[in-house]
DNA sequence: AACATACCTGACAACGTTGTCAATATCTTA
DNA sequence: TAAGATATTGACAACGTTGTCAGGTATGTT
């Protein structure tokens, strides 16, 4: 039925080998010879068997994308490792992971123990998983972190410079007038989020800014945080002229939350996120948002990831990207009193 | 360095098949011996090699989802796909498609050739494209198609009710008192477009609202073409008083053109879309939409997909889902002349 | 007691490829 | 021309599993 690798040397009279030497594109096949098995091959329509070839090199050439809930930040890094997938020779599996389900954890640990996957690439916030990271160090899996909440200097990451881009944004909404800029923070024992949060102080006090501790508003970095902390938040004495999300998702909770409250944006008041995700430039207004490179981390995610399978030293284990400003319409100059 | 079946066999004093037929649970083995295999495995911590079992069964037990650009329609689907992902014994592999590339066309040949995957979930628009139906019959490969641009009644797929949602929100307009409705067409040769498109005619008709040909503006179901035939399109004599998108998409550039030329939804005009995805709910004002039930299409469709591949006849191989109508804030009645 | 039947077990081939190594042919150099 | 280097090829084992089939041992039936 199936055409293997016998019927081609069979058909081009020559050993398996021989015929295995030409798919490989190894040296040592005299020109003759590469034709010939060429012609068989083509006139058969011999495509080779990768489990054979699996089972034998003991890899599996599927790498592995770890994901959670499916936010839309997930999303994000899904549509490039899709994009790019075309590209390597790998295949690329995904797998959500739950760690409450029991399931979720024996089919993660399957794909692991039994080798489906030759490595990992471990998106938020699976790396601060115990249960996961146990499984990691076991197995001796090779894995990639993109954008962890929690990261260590001996394990490969590749991120944005969430402090660098907070600081920015904080700063040029302090150049816009601004001076009570509230800021939309995600857990308090999340590396990411201390970081934004850390780039916002760090701004205020360069511009001489008085940072107020009422003005960091818990979001949990999703729509729903967002929502809510800006209902509750803009009920104060003396609200905020700008609100700092610390992720897009919160700060589209924001925008809501103020289209709700009939406040106008920017007019009255600012929002910006963090992020720059696709849909963030489809609300209106606009919104001003720090462009985390998503594209470019999955791009180098899997260079390094890449490397590593190969055992090629990659350039780097650990790359921070810098992020830049994208404003849009949702942020403006300070209002007058 | 790693345990085989082997190892088990040593261990426990039997031979390897009697090693297999525990792992995999069948019949015909001694309790006593059984204990004492399951004990030597889990003494080992022996874990079956799956490229063995692969090419000894000539299976790859890995389904694989082709997407084209990673729209949100795609991530929605993804999104559901992962959910249930870890509950199958196959893994689940992504795999993008742009015809335009070659390499991309290789990619995805190799895929199916190689038989590397045991079957697909066609997402739209790839199964319009023709390079990939002919792959899919000389291959031969098991496939189902997820709400199918165009479908015939022999190729397995799952979609809504393109034509009976699309009508219940006509419908739901015209008893708003809408009589111009405005639909924002998809590809005119795409039967997802041609259904809604009819589900709203049917419904005017049924209500005796005259068709105007000059409402129904192209789309292309993406949000710069809603964005674009909305600026467009209220620009003329007599504007509608409602914008039906035909996508969600659609409807959310409807929405951004409309808060720019300051035209407030729903005082001045409602709008609607299709598909109810996740982010709108979060537009401002939220989306009124048909639900297209993505997360029961996508369980379905790898039932389907299973069934065939078990050798199953599968319940039934297409399956037409109901729509139901969402209704949030951006619709309203009609406003006085 | 003879025989059928169900239960249990293991030897061995097969899956289709790549790696190792030896054998041969051809070329280069002194 | 001989010796050594280099190019070319194939035989065969190995990868770790499952399927086939034959053989053995209890158990039940006539």
């Amino acid at each position: 039925m199936t055409v293997t690798i016998k019927d081609v040397a069979a058909y081009a009279q020559c050993s398996i080998k021989t015929v295995s030497r030409v798919v490989n594109d190894e040296s040592y096949v005299a020109e003759a010879t590469r034709l010939r098995v060429q012609d068989a091959i083509n006139a058969l329509g011999y495509v080779p068997n990768i489990s054979a070839r699996r089972l034998v090199q003991s890899k599996s050439y599927v790498i592995c994308i770890l994901l959670h809930e499916a936010g839309f930040y997930q999303s994000a890094v899904l549509s490039k490792v899709m994009d790019i997938g075309y590209q390597f020779d790998y295949d690329i599996l995904i797998q959500s992971y739950f760690p409450v389900h029991s399931r979720s954890k024996n089919k993660l640990s399957g794909l692991i123990r039994e080798r489906r996957v030759d490595g990992l690439v471990i998106t938020p916030p699976c790396d601060v998983d115990p249960f996961l990271n146990e499984l990691l160090i076991t197995s001796r899996v090779p894995y990639v972190q993109i954008t962890p909440l929690n990261r260590t200097g001996n394990i490969p990451y590749v991120t944005g410079d969430d402090y660098q881009g907070a600081y920015l944004m904080t700063e040029r909404l302090i150049l816009m007038g601004h001076w009570r800029i509230a800021f939309l923070s995600g857990p308090r024992n999340h590396r990411t989020s201390i970081d934004r949060l850390y780039g916002y102080k760090a701004a205020l006090e360069m511009y001489r800014v008085p940072f107020d501790a009422d003005l960091v508003w818990d979001s949990l970095f999703n729509f729903d945080g967002g929502y809510n902390a800006t209902k509750l938040g803009m009920a104060m004495d003396n609200p905020p002229t700008a609100i700092f999300g610390g992720s897009d998702e919160a700060a589209i909770g924001a925008l809501y939350a103020l289209q709700e409250m009939k406040i106008p944006v920017p007019q009255k008041i600012s929002v910006c996120g963090f992020g720059n995700l696709p849909q963030s430039q489809q609300t209106w207004p606009g919104l001003s948002t720090v462009d985390h490179p998503v594209e470019i981390i999955v791009e180098r995610a899997v260079e390094i990831l890449l490397d590593i399978l190969a055992n090629r030293e990659p350039a780097s284990r650990q790359i921070v990207l810098p992020c830049q400003l994208v404003m849009r319409g949702s942020a403006g100059t300070k209002p007058p009193n």
